[in-house]
DNA sequence: TGAATTTTGATAGACGTCTATCAAAATCCG
DNA sequence: CGGATTTTGATAGACGTCTATCAAAATTCA
């Protein structure tokens, strides 16, 4: 019922504390035959290092950077404070967390902070990615040089970081289809699409998701040519309000980007009795809001505490080379409304 | 950077480490006056005891019991599911877990149990709890004999356990209106309800918030009379499909309890064409399946294995006497539709 | 075979905390 | 004041692992 320690283990392969030590830590100086003695009496006792045991010795510290985008995007804000507020719990385990900040949507300032980064100094790295060229290449760099590089929220594809912790932005758009298209059976007409802009990875996706069902499962609906609101609230407001008066046909809004403020004004416009079914993007402050007065009728959300528990666990797992660098849980899409706010 | 340990406390307080534990354990033999000079240095230097050192020390265990339903309830075999799988990670944080059944909603089966535990043998209890008097005052002797107790999924309301984890059903409830009003917009009729019996606690609260938000906000519908499917699959199945098949004018289900095989079996009856959105519970391999081929629209969800860690958590804060023994956060009625399945 | 080299073992001290014991100091009480 | 009692300090060893060092044993190679 006690787990095996590395006593146990020196026993059961017939060799000393040393040795076991050495294999362990893969030190060299081990015959391969004695080796495979150590690693054999490991699986039959089923040992597991006790790693608390191992920090507390080695004084091991991870060290870990967390790069954000820069900006006014409430998401962002809520992503940075719960950084913060994890980083002190995370205090507790042995790992310092710093947190830097880079313009957003800027590849070569992240990939300039990337190159700046000290490998002595950092032992891993949980990254919200814009996806080019020139931050793949800083990545593998800094990999090549020992630190180990997730990505967060925001994915870089390609074979360069070690993971991504983040929800899948097709099947969020889908989501949001197949809950847009079932508000607004009954009325038929148009819905209309407010992205940040389509050169955002996940904002394309998202639109992608949500075209796949809206027109294979709700045909009856029509989709209007999307906005871009940049993710600024005065020009998604003024965008939308536009678009909503001058089409009276239009019976349901997604909004994929940032901007709900914008979005929750540019509803507020509309003359009563006019129905329009809202779907939009992150729990914040007016989302929030908006769901109560009932002017959003859903909100498709991505934990970002989660998220950011994810990443360092993940960079912890990494850097322990523990077997299974996965997360126990992935980050799914949360669906709000006016009843289940947290 | 490094945190302060004890030695910095005993140098500060300008006493013996010897002092300095006896306070930090409570031991007695230590001069008021002398124990606030400690606490002042404790707080000064924003002192946390390194809890993985004091566990490594003293061999802590954590032992803990789960006690669970008995019987086919599909999500509760998930529940168990659950707990055996944490069990085995919490091992790693000398955390020994073990697994009572009883069977389900037996008030007296679950006092005996609860009766006889071992307190010398037991630090804590997390338990699916069945309100009655009987099981508070077991719950009430268990704790005076140094037993932490908590609920899980199902509450005993009441000052006798220390803490709850679980969802608010209410507010589960109240969701499930609002989804379902609003899928059925545009179909006015009825909508039937299923649950387990009227007896659960949970049912009972599900089915009025479902109520307060379907008659304020969607009046157009009518309520119909709620069947009893007594949590079974052929019972559920045979009375759903009788009120279906006499009333053409049901435009929506909403099953608060379990028997999701049976619900997609009365639907799977109906002619083609007549259109049911149907609100169910608990995610399970049926309900899952219902997603997927368009019979369920949604799917409201208590995310099982997160109640097990929260509850595991709880617990062990509890027996830390840490400071805020509350949820990092609590447990949130989840929603599931076909495109954001885990 | 003997020397050089590699592999292994033994030992000690550390990490931060706990427990136990014994002695020294401070305080109390009559 | 002096003895009894309480409070405090010092010390040692433990938990499971790591690191370092030195010596002993085994292996390699000429």
């Amino acid at each position: 019922m006690t787990r095996p320690t590395i006593h146990d283990v020196a026993r059961v392969a017939g060799v000393s504390l040393s040795t076991v030590d050495r294999v362990l830590n893969s030190r060299n100086g081990v015959r391969a035959k004695t080796r495979s003695r150590v690693m054999e009496a490991i699986d039959s006792l089923g040992f597991e290092r006790n790693i608390a045991a191992a920090n507390l010795s080695r004084k091991r510290r991870y060290r870990l950077c967390f790069i954000l985008p820069d900006g006014q995007n409430s998401f962002m804000r809520t992503l940075e404070k719960d950084v913060a507020e994890e980083a002190a719990a995370a205090l507790r385990d042995s790992t310092v967390i710093e947190t830097r900040k880079v313009p957003a949507f800027d590849a070569n300032a992240l990939a300039e902070l990337l190159r700046s980064l000290d490998p002595e100094a950092i032992d891993g790295v949980a990254m919200v990615a814009t996806d080019a060229t020139i931050v793949r290449i800083a990545v593998r760099e800094l990999r090549a040089r020992g630190v180990a590089v997730v990505t967060l929220v925001s994915d870089l594809p390609g074979p360069e970081k070690q993971g991504f912790v983040g929800i899948d932005n097709v099947q969020a758009g889908r989501t949001a289809g197949s809950l847009l298209g079932r508000f607004c059976r009954g009325r038929t007409g148009r819905v209309a699409m407010v992205s940040g802009s389509m050169l955002l990875r996940d904002h394309a996706e998202r639109r992608l998701g949500f075209e796949q069902v809206l027109r294979t499962e709700f045909p009856e609906q029509e989709i209007a040519a999307p906005l871009e609101g940049l993710d600024d609230k005065d020009r998604v407001r003024d965008q939308l309000a536009e678009r909503l008066a001058a089409d009276p046909g239009i019976v349901g809004v997604y909004s994929l980007g940032a901007g709900n403020r914008g979005v929750a004004e540019a509803l507020a416009g509309l003359p009563p009795g006019r129905e329009v079914s809202v779907v939009v993007h992150e729990l914040t402050r007016f989302s929030r809001e908006a769901l109560l007065d009932g002017s959003f009728d859903a909100v498709l959300h991505q934990n970002s505490r989660r998220e950011v528990q994810g990443a360092i666990q993940l960079l912890r797992s990494l850097l322990d080379d523990q077997p299974q660098p996965a997360l126990d849980e992935p980050i799914g899409v949360e669906i709000y409304m006016r009843d289940n706010l947290p």
